[in-house]
DNA sequence: TTGTAATCTGAGCATATACTCGGAAAAACT
DNA sequence: AGTTTTTCCGAGTATATGCTCAGATTACAA
């Protein structure tokens, strides 16, 4: 009890599986995890649960992780994945013609969006599993949201100056962040949620051209 | 398995202690059981532990708790009549003769300094606790935030003619919460905090005023 | 075909956690 | 003092969870 497991998790895998049939299997593990966190939450997460609904012995779960957290680490890195693509493809689209304020919707949109079909699965991730800033996968996400959010404003400083102090761009990003996850997780019903995208594009645009 | 217990925990002590002895031994509880959440998150909370760091038996503890959550419960319940009082102080203080700026920042460093002073125990409630938004505590604080919200911009409304759209002020108070919790909890060191209230209070402020 | 590596199995042990219950001890009341 | 109420105790039971291991099964390659 004086130190629990998880402060000191192993995130990596024992092994990678080689074969296509250990392949299927890991894949049925982390699917197992995550229909397992979106249904019960982090609370319900075992690794004999995790056999149970994929469908595999016990045994194999220790073959390939050394533990539940381990499990839970490689599902985010396939959100990562998805999600790295999928900025990467947005910032493709964003181009010196586009104004900034379009530009921003753009992404606020996509993200949206992203974060709209992963929404249980989100919620169960950000607020209760305890090692998820501790994650690789979310240092990653982190970074490569801030280098996009520079890469982007690059685009257009051209014409907009914007010449931002790193307190605001800090701030900018943090007030994105969380009004972002409390439309998608804790909205009240009710909630024109375009609209509500289309006014924070325009503050945010605001907040950078007159900065 | 197939319902987890926490999604239709009582939260709700068994009974009130009514002794001085009883008082002390359910303070010692609540006591252990932040000691506890700050020392090894919510995984290391167990009924059992609390007993033992409060220094009580077993029995005890569910002589007047139905379970950990209902502990829990009354820990945020007091933490939020220390953040009421803190507020209504706040609100007290804010009369017509100040300009919005001015208030914004008083606000923002309270609040700040209050979450600063339970930083340990607020990661844990907010990140790992899978039951925290569901607490009765936590929603009479939402609606206590929003009122404060309404009444200091009234009482500011004949000098700034500020009038917003509901939206907006949603907008606005995510975005304040969502950076206020990763100053708080996840700021990257070497960060000028101070500074960092400035500017979010002149853009709530501009944010407002240009409505 | 045969040998080797990869994969899978699941009973089973150790530990942790939730929670009960019969009764002792202390305080309050009359 | 006697009675009742409140408070406290902690061994003990049931269950859940983490994890191992010896061996069976399957894929692949020589």
């Amino acid at each position: 009890m004086r130190t629990e497991k998880w402060q000191a998790a192993d995130f990596k895998m024992k092994k990678e599986p080689k074969q296509a049939r250990s392949k299927a299997s890991v894949a049925a593990m982390v699917g197992a995890c995550a229909r397992i966190l979106e249904r019960h939450g982090y609370t319900g997460l075992s690794t004999n649960a995790i056999a149970e609904v994929a469908g595999v012995s016990i045994g194999s779960v220790y073959e390939y992780f050394p533990g539940k957290e381990a499990v839970v680490a490689r599902l985010t890195e396939e959100l990562l994945s998805e999600t790295t693509s999928l900025l990467q493809n947005r910032l493709d689209q964003t181009d010196n013609r586009n104004d900034l304020h379009v530009a921003m919707r753009h992404f606020l949109g996509a993200l949206y969006s992203l974060m709209r079909r992963h929404r249980k699965l989100l919620r169960v991730l950000v607020f209760q599993v305890p090692y998820l800033h501790r994650l690789p996968a979310t240092r990653q996400l982190q970074k490569e949201l801030q280098e996009v959010l520079q890469t982007g404003l690059q685009k257009t400083r051209q014409q907009y100056r914007v010449n931002v102090h790193p307190y605001s761009l800090y701030l900018m990003a943090t007030s994105t962040a969380g009004s972002l996850l409390h439309l998608v997780l804790m909205a009240p019903s009710g909630m024109d949620q375009e609209a509500v995208l289309d006014i924070l594009a325009s503050k945010l645009t605001a907040w950078l051209i007159q900065d």
